[in-house]
DNA sequence: TGTAGTGTGTAGTATATAGTATACACTAGA
DNA sequence: TCTAGTGTATACTATATACTACACACTACA
């Protein structure tokens, strides 16, 4: 059930083989959580931390902010602000290019940091 | 402080005008909540209800209910759903959008949605 | 002059969120 | 053999969220 903690477990584990400060203690003790939270959250056993602590925690294991709150349910909250300054703008895009296959939104994206337009 | 408050009540008595049914009692009613609370919510009093009610009382009041919800600090769940399916891209997106001016991304609402491309 | 409807004050509640603190059993290395 | 470090079990907590239930004072109108 929890994806999250799976994840988070398997990272850990993964970057652990070639270095041993990635242990549960040492990584709490880094992004400022007590071990046992910790455990408790790769087992699933509780529901995902906070974002603040979520990105903390992305940072550390070298992993995409974005896509940890994403497998916690979560959406960062600056995109979120974004959003809200424009709701209806923003919705009817989000909306518009929720069937859309990758390569259309990856496309969308180049044409807007391009500038080409 | 609370725009959202102030925002619905202004909504709800100028509906009020034109129709007698608009009062902080009946649309309460209708909207399945405590007429109490929603005399708290629009005096601010409260915080804005959960993103259920608002979308309820959005309908109730004609009111779009993307543009309610942004007052409330909130992004519709739905739209939330669709960014954690492809949080990279969405991510991306959104972020590079930030800044742009709305014509730009009225522009890209209408370039997906015709599909000319 | 009653009564139907109005907004609001007060008090309380259930559930979720986001953790802490401590102690325990186990293991690898010096 | 001891000790430093490991993961985890247990118990607890503070704050936020999202309301309900009821009672009260006031007003319009029939």
């Amino acid at each position: 059930m929890s994806s999250f903690g799976e994840f988070v477990r398997e990272t850990r584990e993964a970057l652990r083989q070639q270095d041993s400060r990635y242990s549960v203690r040492q990584v709490a003790g880094r992004i400022g959580i007590q071990p046992s939270y910790l455990s408790k959250v790769e087992r699933g056993e509780v529901a995902p931390p906070s974002e603040e602590t979520i990105l903390r925690l992305a940072e550390d294991l070298k992993v995409d902010g974005d896509a940890m709150l994403a497998l916690a349910g979560k959406v960062s909250s600056d995109l979120q602000a974004v959003i809200r300054k424009r709701p209806l703008l923003f919705a009817e895009l989000i909306r518009e290019l929720k069937d859309m296959p990758d390569r259309a939104v990856v496309r969308l994206v180049r044409e807007v940091r391009d500038g080409s337009w």
